[in-house]
DNA sequence: TGTACATCAGTGAACGCGCGTTCACTGATGTAC
DNA sequence: TGTACATCAGTGAACGCGCGTTCACTGATGTAC
């Protein structure tokens, strides 16, 4: 198609290397799947042929992955940000959680192909995990979370990465049309959630009729209203 | 190979359906993934040629899901179980979350072949996301959570999946030895924080300070230590 | 300044595989007469 | 009771495809003399 393109030359053959990743992420984010990442795709996508690109990749999983991790890139600024000039370490912790959140949206193939398949290890899980772990480790420091901060930050997790999940593969279902609010109060119910349950006796699980009063008693004292 | 094979006398065909439904069940449980299904290796473990499997199944997608689908009816039974006898809407809510989880971590495969994957309409979905409305409708009801249940249905539900998801797909993270403990620690994490954040202002978030005084006062009047 | 050479990014053609799927068929069975 | 026939579960052989991957190669470039 477009015989344009300039042969690298020696020593700069890094660059089609940078060709092809973007190429791909390009499909990807197109496309919408994975399924579209064929090596022949990308090689003409790219304007090379088949074989160039393994010059440059292994094999095709070793592509995919690289192509996917692209995206693992913005995470820990996009954290960073949300969390910036936060002292509260409670309140950093929701934002880490939206930003996680927002984050998988913006990316709903890369984070299915690497969080949502099989992998005996994954780097990106472990890049998420390291995140969780920092933000709830300062809240278990101030005394707002209790207990281990790598097994709360697990539980925790479970909720923003099944938020994720469901909105990215279960489309037909009734998600609320502020979809900002509604990640919002899955961030609100696991903080809260962890902030009571971490207080809580091993293996407690009250009545009804405590969890209503406890509950009501809570969210007066946190909106100041004795 | 086992030529021991008797042929269906017309008018019992569906016969084979079943053989191969279950040939094909065992297969995704052995291997641990669905990757072995393929016509050919389920007509062969059944005995009988490939093409046979057409007259059952329109496609494998179809037989895939239809596989995938039997592990679906164990769901119900045991989400009733959970709950039977149980009067407590709350406790109630609990227990189908537990069982939820441990429907999905019994049959990982086909869990993460209709859920983990992308689909534009998927019964499995909608049954798992019927349970779950029915549970917090019934907490609704008693006042114990506040909102509209289809809404924190999918809040709660996002917290059971992505625990069920992460410990599907990823067994490197340093999962607790005591999984079951772990798995309750999410699904009460999850109870009580939709029991405050239901009653908080929208978009509220209060500070550390407030957290820790308010969860505190909660959990000591829930302990009925007043 | 000119020439031989080594480097190495990218090519062209092909291999071989396993897959889903199709199609004309076979042959045991129950049934109608 | 015996025979012709319709039914239909399952067969055998093959098609065609797109894929990942391999391998010997080409030819433009920078460099050494």
């Amino acid at each position: 198609m477009s015989s344009r393109r300039v042969r690298a030359n020696p020593g700069e053959g890094g660059r089609l290397r940078e060709e092809v990743l973007l190429a791909a992420e390009r499909m990807l984010v197109e496309a919408g799947t994975e399924d579209v990442l064929t090596l022949r795709a990308v090689a003409e996508r790219v304007g090379v042929t088949t074989p160039s690109v393994y010059r440059h990749f292994a094999s095709k999983d070793e592509l995919v992955e690289a192509v996917c991790l692209r995206a693992w890139d913005g995470l820990g600024s996009r954290i960073r940000e949300a969390c910036a000039r936060l002292t509260d370490p409670f309140i950093a912790l929701g934002q880490c959680g939206r930003a996680y959140i927002r984050f998988a949206l913006d990316h709903p193939v890369q984070y299915r192909v690497l969080m949502l398949r099989r992998t005996e290890s994954s780097p990106a899980a472990e890049a998420c995990f390291g995140y969780m772990v920092d933000a709830v480790t300062a809240c278990v420091a101030t005394g707002v979370l209790h207990g281990e901060p790598r097994r709360l930050a697990l539980s925790l997790w479970s909720a923003m990465h099944g938020c994720a999940s469901l909105l990215i593969n279960q489309p037909s279902l009734p998600w609320p049309a502020d979809l900002d609010e509604f990640v919002n109060e899955v961030v609100r119910m696991a903080g809260f959630g962890a902030a009571v349950s971490t207080r809580l006796a091993r293996g407690r699980v009250p009545r009804s009729a405590d969890v209503t009063a406890g509950a009501d008693t809570m969210v007066n004292r946190m909106e100041g209203r004795k």
